[in-house]
DNA sequence: AATGAATGAGTATTCATTCAT
DNA sequence: CATGAATGAATACTCATTCAT
């Protein structure tokens, strides 16, 4: 009665566990690191097993990338504040999109993160591509949100949008991470992205 | 006839021992991480063993630091750049210096390497305090060359040279991670740069 | 309608499919050896799930001693070669049989696969008898091949038929493997045999 | 003072306490076999640590090749025993050697260990040569107990010693497991070896 | 008669650190 | 000052087997 896969039964609960595991990393990997987490401390915290672990997971490496694109799903369509009109300047828009983001940072550790994951596994690991597709998907957005920027006027014309947003991207990675290694003030990155961006 | 320390033959095979270690350090570390360096590595590739390591480091983390540290005697007064007249603008001052300085980098993966350690040592660490104080060596230094520029009329006035220094150093460093990770084009930091500091 | 067994549809299925899971591991036991076969491999080369096997065997240890007796089944009356009245010596019947059963080996890899299961499943298993009976069996078969020879005044008759046929079975089981393990050349095990059995 | 090697503390220190985990190996591998006997155990019913294990070789794999090269160091020059006059015939000289040599074997189960070495290490394993090797070493004696019964008339002369010698050690091997799994008569093997050396 | 998600004890191996000499 | 053998807790991963459906 049931196709091999569909929605029968087995492949609900398969997916429910798989996204309780998922969920649980999100939740993990911020507070110790890529390589300070253990599958033991995650399957301690959660009501599932070793073998059920490694029944959805081919290891900690596809783990961490499944968690990754976990959280690329989550976002929702951010760019949109750009063409708010409530926002009649840069910095008004950059602010509030950064409000809106925060919500999703727990800590803002997440560069760190890739960048342990990047470390443990080998900079030639079979992984980086996946992590440049991850990458390629959050400067498809910040695109987005440059573009719209750039049509209220309130971006810098004299460059691709493109380039732009990578170069956003790094300046508020390069912010948050100073923030957590060394407590750089939260203002400072939406003033460096305004300099970068303004007209 | 020797006293505790001074300078005896004892002192001098010391001072020798201990340098030619953190140098290899300094070399080792950017290879494989901060985790992924082993005292094993590290002191196969030396004419040392692990007991002359354990006699002047306490330990891995009390090592990288040591590293760290040797890392800044390292640099010279680069920040004298910013005064050299054949240098008109701030695009140009700017690129100068980065070439300067990237002599320097093996690779750019510094920031990566004290993440690592940050990870792996606990965010509350005893440490932290140390890479903070590191961190302020380097925001004195590019402080004197924002205000170097700002004498020149190449940077904002509108903003203290501090705050301009920590944001410059966010940025940069932001770009030069997303550089390692994800193939980031080098021109982006020079323009990133320019745009933060240009009056 | 149909009873418990008999020859209902369900009975039949049952049959194939299980006919179907010894014939697989006929053929991928000797690719890995005992332990190195996994019940994933196995299931993952057929139509079949995990379920199915355990409905069928046991476990491992049970579903290997069913394909024992299976490739034990698929014996022909192979010891009729030696009644054969083309080969006139000793060495034509000993060669002719070798050829005749080499057919059935997969490498000769069977004695391994045997020593390989003796090991994992503990001397003193509830296995042994099994095994036993099995090798009594390719005993009472030697032993026809034996007794023909010696009517055929081909075999020493100095020594009963079934001495000679374990001592045949011993002699040629350990040129195999040492095929298999060191190379030893095929022709080795035709002479050594044609030593022990000549007048 | 002390060379880098040589007798030193160190030096003295490190074989003994090699030398005592490869003679526990030697005790240990025969009853559970390769891959049943586990490093836990091993250094369990030692006075030393995993990591003295690890310190010394490189795995269990390169472990069981140190055990087998020290059971071939334990051998004596037992062939001479080929040229001891008090044995007039073939059987008597075998039957000498055969219970000289018994004197080595923990229950012969070494030919097993050997077969599940190589099936748990993979066919292609970078440690075949070696196993040839010490193959090599046995054939290398048995060809010169084979030659020394050839001198005295007491072995076939119509084939190469170095032959003879190999179809010996296959015949007596195989005689062993079929020993171990089948309980077959030790006598058998006595009888074989006569058959096939016997002018 | 079969499915396949889940279990959990078991295993080899790594590595920062110690300590007797 | 330095040696290097030894420690032992920690860790990722495997796999025969179970069981609700």
């Amino acid at each position: 009665m049931t196709g091999k896969d569909g929605d029968s039964k087995f492949a609900t609960r398969r997916k429910t566990t798989r996204a309780a595991l998922v969920r649980l990393g999100l939740e993990r990997f911020p507070a110790k690191g890529y390589s300070g987490t253990t599958i033991e401390d995650l399957i301690r915290s959660s009501d599932y097993t070793r073998g059920a672990f490694y029944f959805h997971f081919r290891g900690k490496e596809d783990f961490f990338l499944a968690v990754l694109e976990y959280r690329a799903e989550l976002r929702d369509e951010w760019w949109l504040v750009a063409s708010d009109p409530a926002h009649t300047d840069t910095r008004a828009a950059v602010v509030a999109t950064l409000t809106h983001l925060n919500a999703l940072e727990d800590g803002g550790a997440w560069l760190m993160l890739i960048a342990d994951f990047f470390q443990a596994t080998g900079r030639d690991s079979a992984y980086v591509p996946t992590l440049r597709t991850l990458y390629g998907n959050w400067i498809v957005e910040l695109t987005r949100f440059v573009e719209a920027l750039q049509e209220r006027g309130l971006a810098r014309a004299d460059a691709a949008a493109g380039q732009l947003a990578a170069q956003a991207f790094a300046t508020a990675e390069g912010h948050t991470i100073h923030h957590a290694l060394y407590g750089l003030d939260a203002a400072a990155m939406a003033d460096s992205l305004v300099q970068l961006l303004k007209p």
